[in-house]
DNA sequence: CGTAAGATTGACAAGCGTCAAATACAGTGG
DNA sequence: CCACTGTATTTGACGCTTGTCAATCTTACG
């Protein structure tokens, strides 16, 4: 089973070693259906977690019914850690799909930053990363249309499903309902389905399945407007691998 | 002077060794003028940056003179590290008062990774810190209203400055031009102006100089809606110090 | 076949943006 | 000390995007 190297592959490479200590990280996997909650915010004493299978979304909700979905999990993501320096859990790690999940040790990730500096720095490589991530998203939402925040989100996931798999095509995979859609783009349910007909009625995307077909990827860039972000591989300051 | 340690306080107890590390990242300060850009985004290398002294803004600017400030930054901050992932920087950082900036060694940083694991974890925990400042914006504009996204903010730069500084009052410090506002906010200065005299109006805050005076604390706080988050200190699971 | 969740559509309302003009303020040079 | 200039704040009128409410339709599934 593959596990997150992935995630890290894309800044650097890693020796055999480093990769043998992250998969040392990972519990037993378990199995959630669909639309089961991991980890509640709130919890005291937020672990780590390692989706292995499936979809996934960290969230929180307000009093008022209110939601806001923060990052969208694929397989091979880190979840909770936003959690790690807080007494309580920040966000609702929730399924969107049938998912596996492990915990990961949060010993053996402090031993990691002991033994394996490199991989330490690389973590908070991705932790910045993410930092950008919703940086990007800040932007969508603050400032932009919802025909242009449905678009980035569409290439968003379209690009993330290519990094894990390569073979990956113009269908973009979307197993979030219209609401959660909304809740990540701080859009209503019905907006969203009004945003989506408008971009499947002026051909950009196809809608089938549970997901989009993107048929004109340029006019949905240049909707989405975010720049392209080439990773600086294998940065010259990271310590030695041990 | 005082260097940034104070940022790590907040988590951890550090070691004189450590504290020492730290403040060797740090190279010469130079003085900027308000209203600076001390590092555009799109440079390449992007390199770390040190607040001494004043404040400054990370932000990106969009074609259609569109803006997004992504955060306030203030003394004792790290600023830049977003981009470091990255061959092209994706922030522009830019002085809001006159300021006191130095840069940050990476190569100094690879080591303190190496040599000073606790360290290391640090900054993958204030990372992570800085995921969820970004998170309760996120939640603020997708979610809340212009009232709201006000409160949240005047409350989250008063929190943010009684860290720096116990002998903090309620007198809440501004230098942003209202127009900075509402690129942080995602609203328009002539919104921020609005909102901003609702809330003097009905006697929630006061403005004067360059900033407002919270005068009813608990109805700003019930308007932000943002829950307090304790800070796991010393977590067990940290790296013992070298 | 029945039920519930989700998607879709329409009518209307509201919050925020846009445009434009007036006012206040800070810094500069005389 | 004052006039001058550019920047920031403030206010009003109006329009548009998005939200709200409600009804209908579709789909998945027991």
């Amino acid at each position: 089973m593959p596990l997150p190297v992935t995630r890290f592959s894309a800044l650097a490479d890693l020796t055999a070693t480093e990769k043998t200590a992250l998969q040392a990280l990972a519990g037993e996997p378990v199995e959630y259906p669909r639309g089961a909650t991991i980890r509640a915010a709130g919890k005291t004493h937020p672990a780590l977690y390692l989706l292995h299978r499936g979809w996934a979304a960290a969230l929180a909700d307000f009093q008022n019914g209110q939601r806001q979905v923060f990052k969208i999990h694929l397989p091979g993501d880190v979840m909770g850690a936003p959690s790690l320096p807080f007494e309580h859990a920040v966000e609702t790690l929730t399924t969107l799909t049938a998912a596996s999940v492990s915990q990961l040790s949060l010993t053996a990730l402090g031993r990691l930053f002991a033994e394996h500096p490199r991989v330490g720095a690389l973590l908070f490589l991705t932790a910045q990363e993410e930092r950008v991530i919703l940086m990007d998203r800040l932007t969508s939402v603050g400032r932009r249309s919802s025909l242009q925040r449905v678009s980035a989100l569409i290439l968003h996931v379209h690009e993330r499903l290519s990094l894990i798999d390569s073979e990956n095509t113009s269908f973009v995979e979307l197993p979030l309902t219209q609401e959660q859609v909304g809740d990540a783009l701080g859009l209503t349910a019905v907006h969203v389905n009004r945003t989506l007909r408008i971009l499947g009625d002026q051909g950009v995307i196809g809608r089938r399945d549970g997901g989009v077909e993107i048929l004109r990827a340029d006019a949905l860039r240049r909707l989405a407007d975010i720049p392209a972000r080439p990773i600086a591989r294998n940065p010259t300051w990271l310590p030695r691998s041990r």
